[in-house]
DNA sequence: GCATAATGTGGACAGCGTCAACATGAGGCT
DNA sequence: AGCCTCATGTTGACGCTGTCCACATTATGC
């Protein structure tokens, strides 16, 4: 009978387990990660946990409200994906080559997240009956699309129509490309085929803009 | 009352039902019209159809087969929505003008059906790892950016981003508006917004050239 | 008219989400 | 200290599902 279980050389595993609405969420993520959303069971995520099935009821209210959380974690890794696109993209030098730019890479780090992992993408938006409080997988679209505004690459008047469009555009374009609807390519082809869609979008409706970039 | 086992006047139902892959479709596309792609079932679908579980199994490989067929006969729905969209446009005079509002028709008609039968859509697109052999309900689409391409509103260098551009749009449009994150709008709202979507595609993504435009 | 294939039935099994009852441990009260 | 209470984890059960098996019934070709 350990009395001292902190001092133990063995991996500190409470009876109560203390982090596992954390454990089962992260276990869960790993089920989508592996077999797609269709793949996430309250049963086995306790059982990769560690712990009998009911216990996770202890932390969410039912099988949806546990898929609703690993949504929420999917669109964190969709966003981390944007952020480094985003980080990685070269520097402009005007405003507006520069909201370009942004915008940009925004669409590359979304549609490319969906390529690679689309277990993963999938269950960013899959259909959880939950009500999504935050659409945080959006501001960083938002943020460029501000941008694109401010730097007047958007006339105000079409502003709510071209966030829609570009939303669109982008989301779509990851949902086809991952049915395989664009024929049977490659993925770098796809990635081709992905960045001439965004540039015929930012090259036509905006006004200015250096000529199409080869390769 | 009168109980005659033999000449009772229910309906003898054959033991061969005769019709039962049909039935068991048709009956499952209900089941996906009244609770979405996650509603059918192989159990519920036989009981409807008035016929043991395993009955089923003489039909069809397994569930994900059934989803299938269910899925095909979805998409056969909104090719006709689409269809329908056509057939109620304005007749244009030039042949610029009616390629173009061939290509809205179709948009429309493809967004359309989305919002008003929002189950039967998601059914159509419904994830049952089994490969779509006909891309059917693409093919108006299609047709209607061969005449965007006749009539030249297409450049033919960029004829297979546009294609997919055109794709990518409506059908992401579509899917995040009946997700409702283009905010709370009432359904007219949100078929504005998708004209005026596609009419933003229309007119700045048609025309050939870096020529800067107005603004 | 009968053998044989096609089709429908019944029972069974494992896995799932979920509920109810019970067990265990941590923290606050006196 | 000791006790009480609440949060958390366990066991067992129920009804549902997809799917397999053996068996019953009907249609079909010789």
């Amino acid at each position: 009978m350990s009395e001292r279980p902190d001092e133990s050389d063995e991996v500190a595993r409470p009876y109560h387990h203390g982090q596992l609405r954390e454990a089962l969420i992260s276990v869960s993520l790993q089920l989508a990660e592996e077999g797609g959303p269709a793949a996430i069971s309250i049963r086995e995520a306790a059982r990769r946990a560690g712990v009998a099935a009911n216990a996770a009821y202890r932390h969410f209210e039912d099988l949806n409200h546990l898929r609703g959380e690993v949504a929420a974690r999917a669109r964190a890794q969709l966003r981390d994906a944007m952020q480094a696109e985003l980080d990685a993209r070269p520097r402009r030098r005007t405003e507006a080559a520069r909201a370009k730019e942004q915008l940009s890479a925004v669409g590359r780090g979304y549609i490319r997240f969906a390529l690679q992992s689309p277990n993963l993408f999938r269950s960013a938006w899959m259909d959880c009956a939950i009500p999504d409080p935050e659409p945080s997988a959006w501001s960083l679209l938002l943020e460029a699309l501000d941008g694109c505004a401010a730097a007047g690459l958007i006339p105000s008047n079409e502003r709510e129509a071209a966030s829609a469009a570009a939303w669109s555009l982008v989301h779509g374009f990851a949902e086809l490309a991952l049915r395989g609807l664009f024929g049977p390519h490659d993925e770098a082809s796809i990635d081709r085929l992905g960045s001439k869609v965004l540039a015929l979008f930012l090259t036509n409706g905006t006004t200015a803009g250096p000529a199409p970039r080869r390769r």
